[in-house]
DNA sequence: TTCCGACAGTGGGGTCGCAAT
DNA sequence: ATTGCGACCCCACTATCGGAA
């Protein structure tokens, strides 16, 4: 099949908004693509590469060659340039990058190029992704769409589960199944803002679990084999060897558990998330890090042990056998109850001891791999500040002709002036964005680089946020973290605004 | 008919490793 | 030595579609 086939689908499907055309359009052309370049086509269509990462982002993109006229690459060719530009490494790699991309490029035509640099920088943008292409499987070989999503949990990589869907039907679904050694996407939580609401929502007696600030992983064993995964399902085996070793000598041979690692202080309190996301990112000289910045691990679910497959039991059925599997001291402080007042105690509790908040489970549901399924629901403090809009950038996509990315600034009493500490795009609807980008217009000052609109600092507008982190980019030396807007506040002007010495307050 | 779950999109700060400067 | 880039860690929120209620 040729590119230019993907990039007419992928036209077609980004020109409707409806997610049924869309489907119909996806399966339209996985009906007729060969077996071999169906896992290309999935991955392409999904806005995914076969490759995962090529090393080729924004910058590489730059100055395409000229466009062809006439449409000849085929998806196998394109496909192994890619592979070929993964593979350059060492002094000079950039330029030989460079050059395949050049070749790469000259041999596409407009329509191509375009379709491949949106694909390549991870901005696809034809409103379908993993989650359409899941429907459009199933609908081109004529199988349960959930039977494709219980393989892709299983496998963690839909254009292998649609390959094999496409070419051997429902025998093949189900011949995935849980592998030790091969990660399954991790099940994921909603959010709400009270443990009440948590409550409320799930009914009944449920599980209250700390969240630490860490990074997420999957532990995997198989005899004396152990390997890690994160959220992502990047193997992480090599920088975490603590929580090797912790796995290592379990009892059971045959695990695979759910878990945080979590850099902590000598007196058990977590270090600020930077810490531990700097160690579990460090892979050279992992044995000198180890000794100055030790990790510890808690796990909370497990997906398997001593042969049983537990994906599909009850949450409780799970942790009992997590709990026979693992000691305690290796298990993520937990209680169960039904009581607003015991899970509020619980949650304050877990605040204290410095983490982040808590995770309200149901009893009752099945490990949802890779959904953010109802039956986990995270519970976190919430700070807000009032703070002031200095400036404010341009939108991309549907955002286009809007200005979006506010820069937020606290009020400095000692200079009169203003202390940036972040930016933000979240919380606004399309109401507050028009409303908002004409506003800006009309306060606008100073030189403007065609990208950011500096306005005369007086908007207030109420920020929530999770914490304060320390900043090399800003010029306090601090940021927010996760920072969204809640709501503008006309009734306060900018010499009303929140200080810098509250924001730092939060900073310890 | 209304409600709500799932999905896609729009970006945030920080860190590491690598190649280029 | 420093800088720029790519990749990945953490992540919140809104709009929309279409099936469920």
């Amino acid at each position: 099949m040729l590119l230019i086939d993907l990039a007419r689908t992928s036209a077609a499907v980004a020109a409707s908004s409806a997610r049924l055309a869309k489907i119909t359009h996806l399966a339209e052309l996985l009906g007729r693509i060969e077996p071999d370049e169906a896992e290309i086509a999935i991955a392409y269509l999904s806005g995914e590469l076969p490759q995962r990462n090529i090393g080729v982002g924004l910058a590489g993109l730059q100055d395409p060659p000229e466009p062809r006229l006439a449409a000849t690459a085929t998806l196998r060719q394109v496909n192994d340039l890619l592979s070929r530009i993964k593979a350059q490494a060492g002094p000079g790699s950039q330029t030989a990058r460079r050059a395949l991309i050049v070749e790469l490029f000259g041999a596409l035509t407009r329509q191509e190029q375009m379709f491949l640099s949106r694909l390549l920088r991870g901005e696809l943008r034809q409103g379908a992704l993993d989650g359409v292409m899941i429907e459009a499987i199933a609908k081109a070989a004529g199988l349960p769409s959930a039977e494709v999503r219980r393989a892709l949990t299983l496998r963690g990589w839909l254009p292998a589960v649609g390959a094999a869907a496409l070419s051997d039907g429902i025998a093949a679904l189900h011949a995935f199944h849980l592998e030790v050694g091969r990660p399954v996407s991790p099940m994921l939580a909603q959010s709400t803002t009270s443990i009440p609401a948590a409550l409320s929502k799930l009914g009944g007696p449920v599980a209250i679990e700390w969240k630490l600030d860490g990074v997420r992983v999957q532990a995997h064993r198989s005899g004396d084999e152990v390997s890690v995964f994160t959220r992502t399902l990047d193997d992480i085996t090599a920088q975490v060897p603590e929580l090797v070793e912790a796995v290592g000598a379990l009892p059971s041979r045959d695990l695979v558990l759910d878990g945080e690692v979590i850099a902590l202080r000598p007196d058990g309190r977590p270090e600020p998330f930077q810490v531990t996301s700097g160690r579990v990112s460090s892979r050279i000289d992992v044995s000198t890090v180890r000794g100055k910045v030790p990790l510890s691990v808690f796990f909370f679910d497990a997906l398997r042990v001593d042969g049983a497959d537990l994906l599909d039991l009850p949450g409780e059925v799970r942790h009992v056998a997590l709990t026979g599997a693992v000691p305690a001291e290796l298990v993520i402080p937990r209680m169960v109850t039904d009581d607003v007042t015991a899970g509020e105690a619980f949650f304050k509790d877990a605040i204290r001891s410095g983490h982040e908040g808590v995770v309200v489970k149901s009893l009752q549901t099945p490990y949802a791999a890779g959904r953010r399924g109802a039956g986990w629901i995270k519970v976190k403090p919430r700070h807000t500040l009032d703070l002031v809009v200095l400036a404010a950038e341009w939108g991309h996509g549907r955002r286009e002709g809007k200005l979006s990315n506010l820069h937020l600034g606290a009020r400095d009493p000692a200079t009169g002036g203003f202390v940036m500490l972040g930016k933000t795009f979240k919380g606004l609807t399309d109401e507050l964005l028009a409303w908002q980008t004409e506003r800006f217009l009309g306060l606008a000052e100073g030189p403007t680089d065609g990208w950011t609109v500096a306005v005369r600092p007086e908007l207030v507008v109420e920020i929530a946020f999770d914490g304060v982190q320390q900043s090399s980019r800003y010029p306090g030396g601090m940021a927010l973290r996760f920072a969204r807007v809640i709501r503008y506040r006309p009734d306060k002007n900018a010499d009303q605004a929140d200080t810098v010495e509250m924001v730092r307050a939060l900073l310890l």
